[in-house]
DNA sequence: CCTGGTTGCGCAAGCGTTTGCGTTCAGATT
DNA sequence: AATCTGAACGCAAACGCTTGCGCAACCAGG
């Protein structure tokens, strides 16, 4: 059938310990021995099994990510920059995609991924129980998003200072009335949204701008839920002359929702996003740029480190850049103009 | 340590064997003794080691991924379609990004994915080498894009089709120079491209129109890409009014040259794309609509039905249905608008 | 009461590796 | 020449589960 650690031996004249310490590199094999068997085994085309090998080694070389939602670009991308590291580093990547609330409690209550992984990325925010049901896997543990976790090594962004320069932006361009469409603020673990709402807040207060809870509508972290909320906004007596989506995918349903009410963008209307999406640039977005895929990258680069250096705990949070890309969707407001 | 199933035995007074069948859902176990295993399993917070169990049974309950690209959108939404069957049926979920050459020449030599999957879903076209390094695992195969490989479940779309229908679209809008933004060539065995391509010659045939060469630029299926060669094509002596890009990155990446050259469209140029890109409706784009997530759905549901009937071989290719989306980047050209 | 057929469960032999320990043997040390 | 020392390799015991087979105990039919 198909041709196992005996197999090779055989056919090299050795034990099956010999077989296996010298594809390994490990020492206690001569250098002419490991290369007949380095031969041998590509000749009959041996691959190691990793059910047999796991199992006797205890280790899986495999990881397990879980992302609420692989299609959207944030979560693809940083998915993808971890999976390059990973299996670099000679591991596997396993997938759990939870998207809906059942498969994600089903996740945590059965842990299929229990004996099955040596580290955890998660690309959500785990909940206090989810985090405990994720640390009783007893394996380094990471996150690239929001809030820290005990046990996490977490990458991860200044979402308030983001939200502020974002703000500023548009406050200093002299608009006063500027709208928030905000994400799903249900999950409270969740920090992202509130800190980014944070950001909002606190610049208008240093601007003297009382805050209007009106102006701020939900998002859900979606182009249609953007749309939504934008429609909201401007049917409100005082629409804003300026808004701030907290990502860029809301951005772009605000955009969407503008046009339908041929309103001019920014002449009428001004609109900052969050994000940098791929596509921002596309449509000429004003936002705020986080390094998405370095984030994939560092949080798997420290999980592999604490891979090898078990006795490291997690490291204290790392915060990547952010950068204000000004592009051509904002701009002083109507009023500021006319003068 | 970690509970193992002797320990769920010994806590039940049964076996181990009994424990397994029980678990399993496997005849020869009463009832009664099959709740008690079962709510000991549950207090004890058992959990089957997969490498054991797949190393003692030949099965892996894992299926093997392997994607170009996981961050650029159809792919990411491909996935995340057939993860979602994938996980509902039980099975885990393999990652395999292959994106650059080299990471993708090590997989196809070195095939890390032997003897660690029951069946994969390629989500790139294997060419016919490493088609035949799949088939050398022994297990069903299955693809979503592109040409019918010997041994492969296919599920995918009319490209030809679809390209007619956006091109004949320009044509019936009077556009008699329309160029085509196609995507990346190289790879021979990547049919889509030459499908869609086929396509516009198809209709500029039937409409009389001699093709141009020099109207065909690469874009190699990104926006910079698709930017580029709008960018050529702009640069031509007589640029054409209307443009077919084969993808909806590359009709993003158009918009975005013909915005910097100061061109209106669809006024001065008309553009349609192909895929429906999930922000395409936000920037307006006409196009051809593929049901991409369900065609992720569908492939995984095939796989799975060969899992579970052997016998049966790979089915025939399943076309799914493609839909012309009529938006805002096409009219028709200026010539006509000024009679 | 004896047979023949079920049903419910335990035994034990794997599945293909890894790894601690033991053995052999060549060369260096007294 | 006797002893010591590594280096190179083999042995065999796990690792935790699955599964064919065997063996009681039970039930129904003759």
């Amino acid at each position: 059938m198909t041709v196992s650690i005996t197999d090779v031996a055989e056919a090299t004249g050795v034990s099956a310990s010999t077989v296996s310490r010298a594809l390994r590199g490990r020492p206690g094999v001569s250098e002419g021995m490991r290369a007949r068997i380095v031969a041998a085994a590509a000749e009959l085309g041996y691959t190691a099994s990793r059910s047999a090998s796991s199992l006797a080694s205890g280790r899986t070389c495999t990881i397990g990510v879980v992302v609420p939602y692989v299609g959207r670009w944030f979560f693809g991308t940083v998915l993808d920059a971890a999976e390059k590291v990973f299996s670099a580093a000679g591991y596997d990547v396993l997938l759990y995609n939870l998207g809906s609330p059942e498969v994600r409690k089903r996740f945590f209550t059965k842990l299929p991924i229990r004996k099955r992984v040596d580290a955890v990325l998660s690309l959500l925010i785990p909940d206090p129980e989810e985090a405990a049901a994720l640390r009783s896997l007893d394996v380094p543990l990471a996150t690239t998003v929001g809030g820290a976790r005990p046990g996490f090594t977490v990458v991860g962004i200044d979402d308030r200072g983001g939200a502020e320069s974002a703000v500023r932006h548009l406050v200093n361009l002299g608009h006063r009335r500027v709208g928030m469409i905000s994400g799903a603020s249900e999950p409270l673990h969740w920090t992202t949204p509130l800190d980014r709402r944070q950001g909002y807040l606190d610049v208008l207060a240093d601007a003297g701008i009382e805050p209007d809870p009106a102006l701020e509508a939900d998002g859900g972290y979606t182009v249609e839920g953007g749309e939504r909320a934008m429609t909201e906004l401007l049917a409100l007596r005082h629409p804003p002359t300026a808004v701030f989506a907290q990502s860029d995918e809301m951005a772009m349903g605000a955009l969407r929702a503008l046009r339908r009410h041929r309103l001019r963008v920014p002449e009428d209307v001004s609109v900052v996003g969050f994000d940098d999406h791929e596509l921002s640039e596309v449509v000429g977005l004003t936002t705020v740029a986080q390094p998405v895929a370095a984030q994939g990258r560092e949080a798997a680069r420290l999980l592999l480190a604490r891979l090898d250096d078990p006795d490291a705990g997690p490291p204290h949070p790392v915060e990547m850049p952010i950068r204000f890309v000004l592009r051509e969707t904002t701009a002083p407001p109507p009023s500021r103009r006319q003068r």
